[in-house]
RNA sequence: GGGGUCGUAGUUCAGCUGGUUAGAACGCCGGCCUGUCACGCCGGAGGUCGCGAGUUCGAGUCUCGUCGGCCCCGCCA
């Protein structure tokens, strides 16, 4: 067996004249006849072998080498006479004394490089080929390093991280769950766990005090491009909290995460409470990159002469405003388009002003009705301005869409990391589909002490202690501070319709666990393969897990999930419908 | 649950208002080539047009269904 001295794409011109043993994959064979030269691949990355004529036996089998064969070679590093440039070891070669075949490769059904030549479908399925290219094996690499900087920096922050089980109780609040039939109990099931939620404050009332765990969660619910039936979380709960200092802890562990991609992170991230989140912004993720807000108008509009407005507000709608910088120039098409997208964002209608070269506008107004609009929102001449008439939530939404997927006139401002955290959350929202009430967060979230009486007289009013870091539009984790008292977690699982039944069979552990002297505590969970997506720059979560599912919920390569026997279903007691 | 889009050599794609023998590039196979590095040159093989019905004299092309990929809405405490 030929022992690897070196990896391919560590050669460097330091190691010239070295005695060298390379193993890897054949990337590329170029037979130019006397002379053959055989790219191996590694996981650090390629390097050039040259095989002479005066070694007949060794360039007769260096001919019959394919993409993919598994190969060792030894030789001795030289250097190039023509440097290739495009390669980190493009300035050595190692000239082969030996070569050995580990193992031939049939032709695979797409080459390996980058970027990939071949469908996600088929990646998918030959995804032990796709995690060959550099690309995935950098992916792979960096969610690695990713958790070692987690567990890293939280260790170093006095966490402990301690497991949790994945075989747990299905959750009534919250997602689909996955069931697990129990063999013992016919009848009875397991869920895997949507989060390690309950366990982890109960390691707080069991005095762990700091608690973290880079942990998989699992959800039934339909896939996206960020979303995974299995995803992971650094999930993390710390007792005596006090908000600012937990802040700063999440804040650093940003700015250890992203020191990985050479990026720095500017502290503290600035917050933001729920509600002015969504007046400016019109969304509880803002992305603060581009440079115009939503802007309300209300007040203003009610004093022109605008007949639509003035109905618009006499039916108890706002008007509500967005300046976007510089587009003052569209044509009349793309405005047409814009009013046609915020019809489908459920807005009646958008309407537009702007000056260049006299006021013009889709509005029937004064020029001094227009002038005091403009002036509102602090227009100049190369502007445009939409308005929006409407609800104030659908106007909202829809102007937060608009300036959402505006294209920033700046590309620089793309690359901006714009952290911020999101607080103050509604404690609860209301379910149409189950006419009642149901957690924002989720159930053991504390509201804010004020509110509490509203618990009672008001509850869609009432506001949480929970919070979101947001980087970029992008929710990366959320959290809360939460209910340590049992009386209080009590009344909040009335106020979301649980009978006491429901909340002794679900609760009862928990609850009793409260009452046994649990301190006060809070905490957060960030969703690392996001996370790690961010990091890589990729588009797609799938691009950073080696092995995940399609949207359509199936394993391309291993053909998961599968049918089951007869007997397997009737050991666990179960059959099947139909 | 709903909407959009795609499915044609091994791969990525082209294929017009339905009409002769379904094309290109890359890959693959064979030959030549002593400094290549997307090597080059010459030659060759390779197709259930996802699958199933239907319309038609005739379907890769039109219709319906179905399977699968991707994106979005709902959903995701």
């Amino acid at each position: 067996m030929l022992k690897r001295t070196d990896y391919c794409g560590e050669l460097r011109a330091g190691h010239e004249g070295r005695e060298v043993v390379l193993t890897g994959w054949v990337q590329r064979v170029r037979d130019i006849g006397q002379l053959v030269f055989v790219d191996v691949r590694d996981r650090e990355g390629l390097a050039q072998v040259v095989f002479h004529a005066d070694r007949h036996d060794l360039m007769e089998e260096a001919k019959r080498l394919r993409p993919e064969f598994v190969v060792g070679i030894g030789g001795t590093v030289r250097r190039r006479a023509a440097v290739n440039p495009d390669m980190p070891t493009g300035e050595v070669e190692v000239e082969a004394s030996d070569l050995r075949v580990f193992a031939a490769a049939k032709v695979p059904p797409f080459v390996i490089s980058d970027p990939p030549q071949a469908s996600e479908e088929l990646r998918l399925k030959y995804r032990y080929l796709d995690l060959r290219r550099p690309r995935m094996q950098r992916n792979i690499r960096l969610r690695h390093e990713a958790a070692l900087v987690v567990r890293n920096y939280m260790s170093r922050n006095g966490f402990l991280e301690i497991e949790t089980p994945i075989l747990a109780n299905p959750t009534p609040e919250g997602a689909r769950d996955f069931l697990v039939p129990s063999r013992f109990h016919k009848g009875r099931f397991y869920a895997l766990p949507q989060s390690p939620q309950q366990f982890k404050q109960t390691l707080m009332v069991s005095g762990f005090d700091r608690y973290f765990q880079i942990v998989r969660c699992f959800r039934d619910e339909a896939l996206r491009a960020d979303r995974q039936l299995e995803f992971t979380q650094i999930d993390i709960e710390t007792s005596f909290i006090d908000r600012d200092d937990f802040f700063a802890l999440n804040e650093g562990l940003m700015e250890a995460l992203f020191a990985l991609i050479g990026r720095r992170v500017e502290r503290p991230f600035p917050r933001l409470p729920y509600s002015e989140s969504m007046e400016r912004f019109g969304t509880d993720k803002p992305d603060l990159r581009p440079p115009f807000e939503i802007r309300d108008l209300t007040a203003v509009a009610g004093e022109t002469g605008s007949e639509p407005l003035r109905a618009a507000l006499a039916a108890g709608g706002e008007i509500k405003g967005l300046l976007v910088p510089g587009a003052g120039s569209l044509s009349r098409g793309q405005l047409d388009k814009l009013g046609e997208k915020a019809r489908e964002l459920g807005a009646k209608g958008l309407a537009w002003i702007r000056r260049q070269g006299g006021w013009k506008s889709s509005l029937k107004m004064s020029d001094a009705d227009l002038e005091r609009i403009w002036g509102a929102l602090g227009g100049a001449e190369v502007d445009l301005a939409l308005l929006i008439a409407d609800r104030k939530e659908t106007a909202l939404k829809a102007l937060g869409e608009m300036r959402r997927t505006w294209p920033l006139e700046d590309p620089s401002r793309r690359d901006l990391l714009k952290f911020c955290w999101v607080t103050d959350f509604p404690l609860f929202e209301w379910s149409e589909e189950e006419k009642r009430f149901v957690s924002m967060h989720h159930p053991f979230t504390s509201p804010v002490e004020d509110d509490v009486p509203l618990l009672d007289t008001d509850p869609g009013k009432a506001r949480a202690k929970a919070y979101d870091m947001v980087l970029n539009g992008v929710e990366l984790g959320g959290g809360s501070i939460r209910i340590h008292d049992r009386t209080l977690q009590r009344r909040v699982f009335g106020a979301l319709g649980l009978t006491e039944e429901e909340t002794e069979g679900k609760f009862g552990y928990f609850l009793d666990a409260l009452g046994y002297g649990a301190p006060p505590h809070g905490g957060i969970a960030f969703g690392f393969d996001r996370l790690v997506m961010f990091l890589a720059g990729e588009e797609s979560i799938r691009e950073v897990i080696p092995f995940p599912k399609t949207t359509g919920a199936l394993d391309l390569m291993t053909g998961s999930p599968s049918n089951v026997g007869e007997d397997q279903l009737t050991e666990l007691g179960l059959k099947l419908k139909k």
